[in-house]
DNA sequence: TTTCTTGCAAAACTTTTGCACGTTA
DNA sequence: TAACGTGCAAAAGTTTTGCAAGAAA
């Protein structure tokens, strides 16, 4: 299987798009520590490594990471989006604390083919899907109750 | 059971908050024909009937019925957020289209009851959940092979 | 009469975009 | 060298907030 790098190189190329240092940098942050990071917290991030780089940039090439398959965006309703790096990884969803907001990754054969069964019911063609599971976990269980 | 007016009067009346006839009309108008309206189409709806009504006073009811449960906050990722009514109606998740938009609710027992099941394995204590289905409708894949 | 609510406008936030200048292939 | 990318600042879009005036309990 391709590194992520050269994923990333061969999408580019495909699109006649162009490697930048700036765009190698942020998929290089993003790899490294990359879960669940919204775009302001990946552009303090590449920032330390190269003071220069503008917001903009890891906005544009956020999308261009999502575009092209290597990073996933997630949506937990906290107004901003975060992106986790998805290239090579099986789908999963996500379990979540609400109280501190552990996050825990999960996947279930049974759920996921009940969506395509309920899909293919109405006629649809299934391209894709979220499912959050939003709890309290033990630990903040356990603080409630002390 | 109690109507949806009811029920928020009585929310109110216990939050020591108060009903006016703004809050009245929001609630009404949600409830009319209020499946999936954001917050900036309930306050064109709204200002039809009561022009003076300012769009702040809906964003703050919005909130007020969101905590109160009568309506729940949906989130299809297109920047706003979105509200249907909620009150004495079943959960039930959403089969997205990604081409026209269409929108269809389903529900699903076995899902339910592997979501309780997963969150309970990670000794989570299950509060929500929110499932979104994307795919393509009988109708655009009808359209997109033509 | 006290407290809450409203409408307005301004502010706060996240994300996108226009542009002049630099860089890549 | 032709096309694309970058940083900056401004703009766009949604949601929140401060405030003075008005309404509910």
């Amino acid at each position: 299987m391709k590194t992520p790098q050269d994923a990333f190189s061969d999408y580019l190329t495909d699109q006649n798009l162009k490697m930048t240092p700036q765009r190698r940098l942020i998929l290089e942050t993003m790899l490294k520590q990359g879960d669940h990071v919204s775009s302001e917290e990946l552009y303090a991030r590449v920032k330390k490594k190269d003071p220069s780089i503008g917001q903009a940039t890891v906005y544009r090439t956020l999308k261009l990471l999502s575009d092209s398959g290597l990073v996933e965006p997630l949506d937990f309703a906290d107004g901003v989006t975060r992106y986790e790096p998805s290239y090579g990884k099986e789908h999963h969803d996500h379990l979540i604390c609400e109280r501190c907001g552990k996050n825990i990754e999960i996947m279930d054969e049974t759920i996921e083919r009940r969506q395509e069964a309920i899909a293919r019911e109405h006629g649809f063609t299934l391209c894709s899907h979220k499912m959050y599971l939003y709890g309290v976990c033990p630990d903040c269980r356990k603080k409630g109750e002390a």
